[in-house]
DNA sequence: GCGTTTTACGTAAACGTTTACGTAAATCCC
DNA sequence: GGGATTTACGTAAACGTTTACGTAAAACGC
């Protein structure tokens, strides 16, 4: 099995304590003795124990993360940039996927508490009051990213998402586009649907434009398939459409795929604007213009200030909007000729 | 601070033991004693020390997995089958985002050893002699998922790549195609690069089509951008090329949009068949027809492996080839009228 | 040389839990 | 009723590490 400390120290002759203080730069031996205390760790092969040292120290230099879906595009990224700012402070990532349950979530965080994690990443939820109550018990430092909490004074990591789809919009209307619709997502979404929708709204009421229900379709997810079922009914209710705004990436390339189906084109026909700027984006034919959320950065911002909450460099963390901005490709048809 | 089990002891009037048997449903307690704990324990709000806990047991109930690229389409699937089986498994996991980088995996490694997991999955990369080094000083169960090692006899979930290309360029085959290119990886890569190559070559020759280097055009990557840049390299090689096979979805996708810009109809006047069925082939335009590596059912499976190994249910993993189908969707035309 | 300060250790206790083993009481069976 | 077995506890030690504090020796300064 492993050796432990006190294999090292009887095989260098000196006590656990000098061990340690050799393995963790502490002050308090000889050069003489760190060099015999060196060569025996080298000889057994020690490796410290990390379980150990966190029952003592009551940090376990760990972190967890809580995704509604961990292979979703939008997760992938932050947790790409999370783990790299964990691991540059020294702290592993426990990844959890809650599958959009309460009850797993709750779950979750028991089992985080239980493993006395250092910190909770929050990612893409809103935040349940019997959520906040663990966090609470756990006496963590707790970080919401791409998300927020109305209720709870809990610091964030986001884009603004009604300024980020009042901006897609204007975009469409300084296109020349007059008739523009949305893919939207639900009503009782308070982080990605509702402002997402009060944006679009209030550009087009801000330009003069008028704003029905007709104007948008609501969905309860934002994938592909609820992009490509939505087109269709969003041209039933407004036929005249030259352009629209969809509340996520997958879903204009939903619409995108429905528009070549019904031999629309895009963006001749019609103009598709996406909000995310997922790897995709690029890749769809033609290749989407779309807000770009800057997933990583937001994954590394809410990492970095976990870490700094956690190492107490901080006592209280600056929420954080994060810029966006609009990536042009040749989704966007410019219509201010016709 | 969180309530210990001394703290339970002595509210409710016994052992430190006592609690612990209850807690963990071990025989030696009555009835009464057991309901006086169980108030205890939630007017204190107890929750177990999961640290300490590992520390007696020397088993944490952790496991490490390490991605070459934590946020790329391949690995993102494959992490939640692992994290699921995990989850159900009674298992949490640390991921690793390793960046193809040796000196990172070795200290992720480590890092890992000194967090005493209690197993390894390790995904999508060649096994160097170091980490098969560490492997053996920690002692612990490691399983491979989307790779395998000649070297080392350590038990792998994965495709069979020669076969799944072999049957690609055989679905082209079938379909009329007589010139047909490939869009391959790298001759250094021995899990994607060289058994891919090596399908599709075989697949040639068994079929009386002729084979040569103009066939194949080489990457380092696999990515979008790998296969937008290869098209043209192809077409200029192997002018009268109808169809061809990309060793990745992503390179498919790109080698598409290239054609797009070329103004080559895909699939009429080019067919293109991918490898892996990500979530992007259904998204792309058109639908990309593909060989499907159920990526999340390898990651549930590796996982499961690794519980049992480390549960003692068997003593040696079987290595799994997963099964793959060819998912049709409308990247390749019929080729057998012309 | 002597008193004070600094350095280089080692000892003992702590962290929160699990469990082997001993003991007393209750139960069972002849 | 008595001996054997089972049940229901509690005690003590262990897990591998960190560190406060005490002590002896060395170094420093007058």
């Amino acid at each position: 099995m492993n050796p432990t400390i006190k294999d090292v120290a009887k095989h260098a002759n000196v006590s656990i304590a000098t061990v340690s203080r050799i393995v963790n730069g502490l002050p308090g031996y000889s050069e003489e003795t760190k060099k015999k205390v060196q060569q025996s760790i080298e000889a057994l092969g020690y490796q410290p124990n990390a379980i150990a040292r966190g029952l003592i120290n009551k940090r376990t230099q760990t972190i967890g993360v809580l995704f509604p879906d961990v292979s979703g595009m939008l997760s992938s990224e932050v947790l790409e940039g999370v783990e790299n700012a964990a691991h540059d402070g020294g702290f592993s990532v426990i990844v959890c996927n809650t599958t959009s349950s309460g009850k797993r979530t709750v779950k979750y965080l028991r089992l985080l508490q239980e493993k006395r994690v250092d910190g909770i990443i929050f990612a893409s939820e809103d935040v349940k009051e019997e959520y906040y109550k663990i966090f609470q018990e756990m006496k963590v430092p707790v970080v919401l990213v791409s998300t927020a909490s109305s209720k709870y004074d809990l610091p964030f990591v986001r884009v603004n998402d009604f300024d980020g789809a009042f901006q897609a919009t204007e975009y469409l209307i300084r296109k020349g586009h007059k008739v523009i619709g949305m893919i939207g997502g639900s009503d009782e979404d308070p982080i990605a649907g509702v402002p997402r929708m009060q944006g679009f709204q209030k550009a087009l009421e801000s330009n003069g434009l008028s704003f029905t229900n007709n104007h948008i379709t609501k969905n309860e997810g934002y994938r592909f398939q609820n992009g490509k079922e939505s087109l269709p009914l969003l041209l039933k209710k407004l036929p005249d459409m030259t352009a629209l705004f969809a509340a996520s990436d997958e879903m204009a390339i939903g619409a995108m795929s429905a528009a070549h189906q019904l031999g629309i084109r895009v963006p001749e026909e019609l103009s598709i604007i996406g909000y995310d700027n997922l790897k995709i984006a690029e890749m769809c034919y033609p290749p989407l213009t779309t807000v770009s959320q800057p997933l990583k950065d937001m994954g590394q911002t809410s990492g970095e200030m976990l870490v700094s909450l956690i190492k107490g460099e901080q006592q209280e963390a600056k929420s954080r909007y994060m810029p966006f901005t609009i990536v042009e490709r040749q989704s966007v048809s410019d219509f201010r000729d016709k």
